[in-house]
DNA sequence: CTTAAATATGTTACCGATAACAGTTATCGG
DNA sequence: CCGATAACTGTTATCGGTAACATATTTAAG
């Protein structure tokens, strides 16, 4: 499979190279009559305009880079398929393409992935779930390559990012469970490494202090925004003398772990202990009982970031884009 | 943000830009104290080779394209994740790079998507759920660009594939309905444009044969891989004078989608009617009453698809690529 | 009818890397 | 001690496009 080249079509229509090159961008005026010439020789030849080539003469990639924190089976996590989606949906809209970088969780390696930006294979980045000591951060956003976060937020010089209202968020749940009489709440933390894990312990922590309630360590666990850690450790909440008798969980993966672990106990969901959820994954309403959640537009923040991702890369946009958007209780069974 | 270039590099180190290819490729002899002090400076400058550049000198993009059919919210169908899941973890490990390209439904524009092979964005292409009459394929395959197809199966010259074993997983799941009792058994199919889905029906179709079931037309629904359609049209199963005690369905979402509307007629699942799926998506296990499904090695298609593209891409390989992967009966709780 | 502007096309250089070939110097065996 | 080989480095051309400038031909305006 020899590929026809700009040079081919030239060639044989007994033009220049440029001249095919102005039918093919429209740039530049070419007479009617050659430009149907050329534009039937390309037809029948079967061209395409090598994309590599053009991206290095117009210095343009028309590549969105997407990293990702790598963990097993990367895009069985619904948020991210979520985020991806939106993404994507705009990049086609702009005739840009989506490139996929998985990146080691442990971004200790400096240079990590600040090495894409300079590698000319993307005209931005977007960043999903960027961790709070990421030493490649500051260097990102200091070299001023176009990039955006999506849920992490940091109102400093340089930094772009798309989140969702995680401490309200967290308030509405908190509400919730206030309103259905639960005075022992507990907390299952995600990782301290990300910001709308601390804005959503910050939202428990003002609700508790709103109503009364005392802010109690033990009731406080930690379960890594994963699924398995939370149901083993969850173990520490049910064994209390005073067990709790709500459990907020800042995702749902951890809250499905949690539900898992109380069943084990031969207690039941919601009757003895309620559990509410985080983000709203396509599974917490399959699964049993529904999952009482806090939604976040997660595919909007996709598509949010890829836009303002966009305006940045076409300098279309001046300031820092901070946006944040609107979460919202939905009510289920867990509750 | 002005990117150094291997220009820069040698004319700061003073030698020339050959030299400091060689440190970069570690192909040819350098001295080692040219080699240091060129890698020096390269660290010093933060200099990262302008990967388009290498891609058209030496003409591999580095780049496995991922087609898969443009639908809404494209990464939530979990079947793709897992595929996508697979892919890159071969990628990475082979210094490749994904790049995800929805491609519209309707195959009938010709040429949509050959172009990509035309391209040199490519060094091969994964296409995932391929239609049968999809007038690319064809050109595709006489083109000999490397592809290789993810569930569609096609003997022909020029094709290579990684399938499941769809018509005995079909068996599976009839023959334990038909040990669970079962004698009026419907099936729901996938969309008729998929060789999966058509083996799926074979596979009904066999079974009924081998247990001396008749084959009735009107036990045969097609819910086009489609949990909201499956839901609508399993409404003429339902009304149906001899309804049927068990409904096997093509894909688990469309089982999610059956399971609903049963429940709206105030029967039960299993009690009333058993409903079989087939994938062993992750909401499978989460769904109440649990799905009872054929398992698909997702995941692993994925990874053996990108392993055989990677080796066909390489020249490793001469023989069409032709696998097929076991799948398993799952039994849950919706039989 | 002349000149300026617009149209149509070509030339040259360049994007940033690598391949192929060509020197030059150092090393080694006989 | 000399020729051969290996080690090191440089030169030139090329990948396939596009930008900037130059030139030739029309067309329009005065």
């Amino acid at each position: 499979m020899n590929k026809t080249t700009i040079s081919d079509i030239a060639s044989k229509a007994g033009v220049s190279r440029m001249t095919v090159s102005r039918v093919l961008s429209g740039n530049g005026p070419v007479a009617e009559e050659t430009a149907k010439k050329i534009k039937s020789i390309m037809a029948e030849m079967n061209y395409q305009p090598n994309l590599i080539a053009r991206s290095l003469s117009i210095r343009k990639s028309m590549n969105l880079g997407v990293l990702i924190p790598k963990t097993e089976q990367l895009f069985l996590d619904n948020y991210i398929a979520q985020v991806l989606s939106g993404v994507s949906d705009i990049a086609q809209e702009n005739d840009y393409r989506i490139m996929l970088v998985p990146v080691n969780q442990s971004c200790s390696e400096k240079g990590s992935y600040i090495n894409y930006a300079r590698s000319n294979l993307f005209d931005g980045i977007i960043l999903v779930k960027a961790k709070i000591n990421d030493p490649n951060l500051p260097e990102l956003a200091e070299s001023g390559f176009p990039f955006i976060l999506v849920n992490y937020r940091k109102n400093e010089h340089g930094y772009n990012y798309v989140d969702s209202e995680n401490v309200k968020g967290a308030e509405l749940a908190m509400e919730h469970l206030y309103e259905k009489g639960h005075r022992k709440i507990a907390f299952v933390e995600g990782t301290k490494e990300e910001t709308n894990s601390r804005d959503r312990l910050k939202g428990y922590k003002n609700s508790l202090k709103k109503f009364g309630l005392e802010y109690r360590e033990e009731y406080v666990i930690c379960g890594e925004f994963e699924k398995e850690i939370a149901y083993e450790r969850s173990e520490s909440l049910l064994n209390l003398v005073e067990r709790p008798t709500a459990i907020f969980c800042s995702d749902d993966y951890m809250a499905l772990g949690v539900i898992e672990r109380i069943k084990t106990y031969g207690l039941s969901v919601p009757n003895d202990i309620a559990v509410i959820g985080f983000d709203n994954i396509e599974i917490s309403q399959f699964s049993r009982p529904a999952l009482t959640t806090v939604r976040q537009p997660i595919y909007e923040i996709g598509k949010t970031a890829a836009t303002a991702l966009l305006n940045i890369i076409g300098n279309k946009i001046s300031q820092p884009v901070r946006k944040i958007l609107k979460t919202k209780l939905i009510i289920r069974e867990s509750t």
